[in-house]
DNA sequence: TTCACTTGTTTTTTT
DNA sequence: AACAAGTGAA
């Protein structure tokens, strides 16, 4: 290095290496907490301080727009010069901004709509009753799943193989959806993926363009990348560009979306990649975390291989508690909280993670009670809430009175008099004639048909009132002539709908000044105007200029409300914004994933919990759940809780459940088990003991081995004449230990479902098997 | 058309 | 337990 850049100063070798590879496909294998996106953003900025590449001929993909900001900002902070021209973004915002500069070649209408998922199964349900299908063998959720998997894996109905009957009639849906979408000018997410790949495969031009542009392609997350993406990504690269792919294929928790871990190695494959970089240093936690993090990881099969190594010592050791119920967990959490706190850990430096989303429940009710502030993320999310889309459905007719998925949402919201019995008549009469809702409601007789035409009158009425106003005016308009602000008035709990319409506007009026609207739609085909004036393709050059021709009408480009409509779709808005005061911070193990806390809890670590029954049944299943278990874990600075109790109401029942699997793959002098405390709440009930049954499974480590008390069940169940209770724990010649879940009937006929851990959970009949009860 | 009641469902999630 | 979706009566 002639002249070492002071960009590079603070890079360890790895890390160095990996920012400063040849301009030559490249696969970085980077741990958690090993600077997996500061080598991202160096490598950005290295590659224009040193002049190989312009900021026009970069692309950096992401998969959420948080992991896009953030790239983003850290740019800005590196590189003095704006960094315009860059494509920075999500998979499917590059792809919008690629489909609002070529919308004609795409064969979309200018202005087209983005569904999001809840759009796309209602617009696929209508469909279904279209086609007059039984909804109970073709349900809406699963044929959408099954829409968006054929178009991730890039196939459209004709290439999708119809193996039965049943895919048969999908594949029909299917076909009938995407014309369904066409006609009304509306897209879904995996649409824009497969619509902008198809373009770019098609048109040879456009390819060239696109592939001479772009010399350094930089892909984060590598691992979750689906089958449709790593295409889309080879056709944007071309021969000659140089994709640099960054990811942990012991963070792929997304295969149940489609997300192919495979992906890597067959980049490493396909590209020939030289030397694979692996980022193994992590700068984030304590040893003993780390040491956990690994030797669970290293029972998965079919690693690419890596160990991440501190340099910052063993640290505290991992915590780990037992709990007689889901309720005494809770207790115990707020205390060990509370003390942290007191000792000085912000709230929201602690995080308590779970498994699925229903356990957030009790410990939300321990926190609520002690009054300790905290906050849930991966609720409903702004855009989403029914009152928002209502809105949004209505500024949605106003832009594109074609849109039936809108009409529907809102045609009789407030209630107008339109009943089931109208709309199915107007929806016959759209269907004989080919067209959309809106202009069928002439072919509807009788009090039906008023009430519709009234609807229609007043969405028209709204779209010419609204004509040259500013965005706020006119969502605050159509808020008041909808009749939405009055049915919430009056309602006994619209208060709080109200304050979300109003934060509506509120979005709105910040999406028109900070963000100029539009900078996707509008900046980005000028600038690629711009970026090709020289001496490209001369039909690249004139469709990209007929894109940014205003419309003869308004001289607009793309209007103001149409492009905050694909900003709501695109980004639904942050899940929770409550105030920004010092909250304990609660979320799935999922969506911690890519973020850090000081301290991490891991609840309800029990068999069929976490790991989650139905990932039982497969190997690749399991695995998902250990590399799930492993983003848990990586999460912590300093220190690491996991915790797991006896009981637990599931479902409005209580369930009997054994510790996870996952202990007995965690090192043993990194845990430390600890010594419940006095609860203090009440006496008699709720003092917890250490049960003998747990103890079973050669956890030798344990500390202070000598107090073990018989234990106290939190509810005592009756116990029946075979001499067997719920919650007991029972050997099986086979299965070996488990614990009863459910017993049912007497006699000859009575039965036990025992939850045998690892063995699942059966169902056996007390008159055959051999069940010796365990204390 | 609407309201009250019954029934069924319940992993993880971004765009 | 909690919520959505469906059913039946006014």
């Amino acid at each position: 290095m002639s002249s070492p850049t002071p960009l590079l100063a603070n890079l360890n070798d790895e890390q160095h290496e990996a920012v400063t590879l040849p301009p030559r496909p490249a696969l970085i294998l980077a741990g958690a907490g090993s600077g997996k996106t500061r080598v991202l953003t160096t490598r950005i900025a290295w590659l224009i301080q040193t002049g190989q590449v312009s900021p026009g001929g970069v692309m950096a993909v992401t998969f959420t727009n948080k992991a896009a900001k953030e790239m983003l900002t850290r740019l800005g902070a590196m590189l003095p010069i704006p960094v315009r021209g860059m494509w920075i973004g999500t998979f499917h915002g590059l792809c919008n901004r690629f489909l609002r500069a070529h919308w004609k070649l795409a064969a979309l209408p200018q202005g087209f709509q983005i569904l999001d998922s809840s759009d796309q199964v209602s617009a696929v349900k209508r469909v279904i009753k279209a086609m007059n299908l039984d909804e109970e063998r073709f349900v809406p959720k699963q044929v959408t799943w099954f829409i968006a998997g054929s178009k991730e894996d890039g196939l459209r109905p004709k290439d999708v193989q119809a193996r039965d009957e049943n895919t048969r009639t999908m594949i029909r849906v299917y076909e009938a959806y995407e014309e369904q979408c066409q006609r009304e000018g509306v897209v879904d997410f995996a649409e824009l993926m497969l619509r902008t790949y198809e373009l770019m495969r098609d048109n040879e031009a456009l390819r060239e363009h696109y592939q001479r542009r772009f010399r350094h392609i930089l892909v984060d997350e590598f691992q979750d990348t689906n089958k449709l993406q790593y295409a889309w990504l080879k056709m944007f690269a071309g021969p000659q560009a140089a994709i640099f792919a960054v990811g942990d294929d012991d963070q792929s928790i997304y295969a149940f979306r489609g997300a192919q871990v495979g992906n890597m190695a067959q980049f490493e494959r396909e590209f020939k990649v030289e030397k694979v970089i692996k980022l193994e240093r992590n700068y984030r936690s304590f040893g003993n975390i780390l040491d956990s993090a690994n030797e669970l990881i290293s029972r998965n099969s079919r690693r690419l291989g890596k160990n991440l190594r501190t340099e910052a010592g063993p640290g505290e050791p991992v915590r780990v508690y037992e709990s007689t119920s889901d309720f005494g967990e809770a207790q115990w959490l707020l205390e060990e909280i509370q003390q942290l706190h007191r000792e000085g850990m912000p709230r929201s430096d602690i995080a308590l993670l779970y498994r699925s989303n229903a356990q957030s429940r009790v410990i939300e009710s321990a926190l609520f009670n002690a009054g300790v502030p905290y906050k849930v993320y991966g609720g409903l999310r702004f855009f989403e809430r029914a009152e928002v889309k209502h809105a949004l459905s209505y500024l949605r007719l106003i832009e594109n009175p074609n849109d039936d998925t809108s009409f529907l949402r809102v045609v009789n919201f407030p209630t107008r008099g339109i009943g089931a019995r109208s709309v199915e008549q107007l929806q016959d009469a759209a269907r004989v004639s080919g067209r959309s809702l809106c202009q069928s409601v002439g072919a509807v007789t009788g009090k039906s048909g008023v009430n519709l035409q009234g609807f229609v009158r007043m969405v028209d009425d709204m779209r010419e009132a609204t004509r040259g106003l500013t965005l706020r005016e006119i969502i605050e308009h159509m808020l008041h002539a909808s009749g939405l602000v009055d049915f919430y008035r009056t309602d006994k709990d619209g208060k709080e709908r109200l304050e979300n319409l109003e934060e509506l506007v509120n979005a709105a009026e910040a999406f028109v000044t900070q963000e100029g609207f539009g900078k996707d739609a509008v900046a980005l085909p000028v600038d690629e105007v711009a970026a090709v004036s020289a001496p490209q393709t001369e039909s690249v050059r004139q469709e990209l200029a007929a894109a940014v021709t205003p419309d003869a009408e308004t001289g607009e480009i793309m209007s103001p409300l149409a492009a905050f409509l694909t900003h709501a779709s695109l980004e639904a808005g942050d899940n929770q914004a409550q105030a920004g005061q010092d909250a304990i911070q609660l979320m799935t193990v999922h969506s911690a994933k890519g973020l850090e806390f000081d301290a991490v809890f891991i609840t309800g670590l029990e068999e069929g919990l976490f790991p989650h029954e139905n990932s039982l049944s497969d190997v690749d299943g399991l695995e998902e759940e250990r590399r799930l278990m492993y983003v848990a874990i990586t999460r912590a600075r300093k220190r690491l809780y996991l915790s797991f109790s006896q009981t637990r109401m599931l479902h409005g029942q209580t369930r009997y459940n054994v510790k996870s699997r996952f202990f007995d793959e965690l090192p043993e002098p990194a845990l430390k088990w600890i010594t419940p405390r006095n609860q203090g709440f009440g006496s008699g009930f709720a003092r917890e003991y250490q049960s003998a049954w747990s103890r079973g499974s050669g956890m030798g480590s344990m500390v202070g081995a000598g107090r073990v008390e018989p234990r106290a069940p939190a509810v005592v169940p009756r116990a029946p004449s075979h001499g067997l209770r719920a919650g007991q724990s029972v050997f099986h010649n086979k299965f070996g230990e488990g614990v009863i879940v459910t017993l049912e009937g007497s006699g000859d006929d009575a039965r036990a479902q025992v939850n045998f851990g690892r063995h699942g959970t059966k169902w056996l009949a007390l008159s055959v098997a051999k069940l010796t009860p365990v204390e």
